[in-house]
DNA sequence: CTCGGTGCAAAACGTTTGCACGCGA
DNA sequence: TCGCGTGCAAACGTTTTGCACCGAG
């Protein structure tokens, strides 16, 4: 999926919610849309306030946005440790991370059987899965 | 590992890096040894005012407690969403987790192959691993 | 016109730190 | 005794909230 489709797809979310389609929140999907690394709140704020300095914008409504389109389910979070969470855009296909403890360095991976197998185990206990995170920490091969 | 075997190997921990064995660190132990779910460093706190209302311990020597028995492999910590670090003990046997997006709940369950799997992608990656974390995120049974 | 969204600043939250004191080795 | 560990409170960074205003529908 690519930006102007993902665009029109909160178009018709914002619509179909009864809510306001608002340049802010475009803006967000927006960066989210062309980053290649995950973004924490603050870092996106900073990219706004670089690539679309025109744009008055505050803290706040970068972090009502990104609650937003998590919400909607157009970006998706992690978090680890204490560094907080940090969001990638949904339109990437589904993709598991391994992270640096030491230099915060993000790999992503998929791996087929392991996918089939957590279907397996949320079927077996019953759970109906929204979502899930796989994070492998450790030592990149620079830190090591 | 009982209780009793892991404060034993805090004792030689502590020895052999020439720091000091107190009741406070033998206590933070304690309660997550004897606990059956995921504490936040509150929790821990709560629970020892609680069970151990005459030791007069400060939220932060919790937060100090945690770090260093996280540090030397006694227990450790998982971090989902917003809710912050939860740490649990390391005598119990390596489990990944399902979580209740709506009541908190968390299943622990193991899968070989999915670790199997887990280690080959670290290797194939250049990898380190220290830890890692799965987590499935979702509707437990009465939730849904 | 309405009311959801915004910007701002203040508040809240979880966590860390500086400091003087206390206690284990 | 020495210096690590502690309790307290203040500081910190991140996230949320109250409020008046703004602007999309």
């Amino acid at each position: 999926m690519n930006t102007e489709e993902t665009i029109e797809e909160l178009k018709k979310i914002v619509k179909q919610k009864g809510l306001k389609y608002t340049e802010q929140r475009e803006i967000v999907l927006n960066i989210l849309l062309n980053a290649d690394e995950h973004l924490s709140a603050e870092d996106v704020y900073n990219k706004i306030k670089e690539q679309f300095p025109d744009t008055n914008i505050g803290i706040a409504t970068v972090y009502r946005a990104l609650s937003f389109l998590e919400e909607v389910d157009l970006i998706t979070s992690i978090a680890f440790g204490t560094d907080g969470k940090k969001y990638e855009s949904n339109s990437k296909s589904h993709h598991d991370h391994l992270i640096c403890t030491n230099c915060g360095k993000i790999v992503e991976f998929l791996d087929e059987e392991i996918e089939k197998r957590q279907d397996r185990i949320a079927k077996k206990n019953k759970f109906k899965i929204t979502s899930h995170s796989m994070q492998l920490h450790g030592l990149c091969e620079e830190c090591q």
